[in-house]
DNA sequence: CATGGGATTGACT
DNA sequence: GTCAATCCCATGC
């Protein structure tokens, strides 16, 4: 059964936490999540802190939607809406752990080993070929299904990854014991510069 | 209309 | 660890 609109129009960063463990379907492909960061318009490093615009369009509207957003000219990353119509935040999907329609996945992404077709939030749109015209596309009944966890997962918390702003903020979430994060976990920890 | 930066990835040193 | 690819979109003239 897919989640109900009220799953998503709560806090962003407890939907982040809850999301961990839940399984994205988008047609013959499928992942648990293991990896979410939140983002919300009161800080700088979300889209919607420069307000409405036709890009973040997607970010103030209802929650439970899918933002999709094309980034460095190669990437879509894949978002989900959260909290009332109005306000702009929403949850980066970062990682999943493949399950079905892994040989689509291996052909879309061109590579075999399974820890490198979802691990990270580029990758995993590429896998699920999730793209552009699924912005603003509805979580509840649309071409992408969000289905609840099936087992409590093990939580670990940090900073955010690959942003220039707010990054002392401790709003990213693993499952501690998955192999299929975007970076190594909690090793992340350390500088890579 | 021109410009600059970015919630990334993968190839290379 | 360093760097380029590549394009949407926000901003400024």
């Amino acid at each position: 059964m897919t989640k109900a609109v009220d799953f998503y129009a709560r806090s962003v960063h407890d939907v982040a936490r809850d999301l961990i463990g839940c399984v994205i379907r988008h047609g013959e492909t499928a992942g648990r999540i293991v990896e979410t960061e939140s983002y919300h318009m009161e800080e700088p490093a979300c889209h919607a802190y420069v307000g409405l615009t036709p890009r973040t369009r997607t970010l103030f509207g209802p929650p439970g939607r899918a933002y999709v957003y094309f980034s460095y000219g190669i990437h879509s990353l894949l978002n989900v809406v959260c909290e009332d119509e109005g306000v702009g935040a929403a949850v980066l999907i970062r990682a999943l752990e493949p399950m079905d329609g892994i040989d689509l996945m291996r052909a879309r992404r061109g590579v075999e080993r399974p820890q490198e077709l979802c691990s990270g939030p580029g990758k995993l749109t590429q896998a699920l070929g999730i793209g552009l015209a699924d912005n603003d596309s509805s979580l509840l009944d649309g071409p992408i299904e969000v289905l609840p966890r099936t087992r409590e997962p093990r939580i670990a918390v940090g900073e955010r990854v690959g942003i220039s702003k707010a990054v002392e903020l401790p709003w990213r979430f693993c499952d501690a014991s998955s192999p299929h994060v975007s970076r190594p976990w909690p090793a992340q920890m350390r500088a890579a510069a």
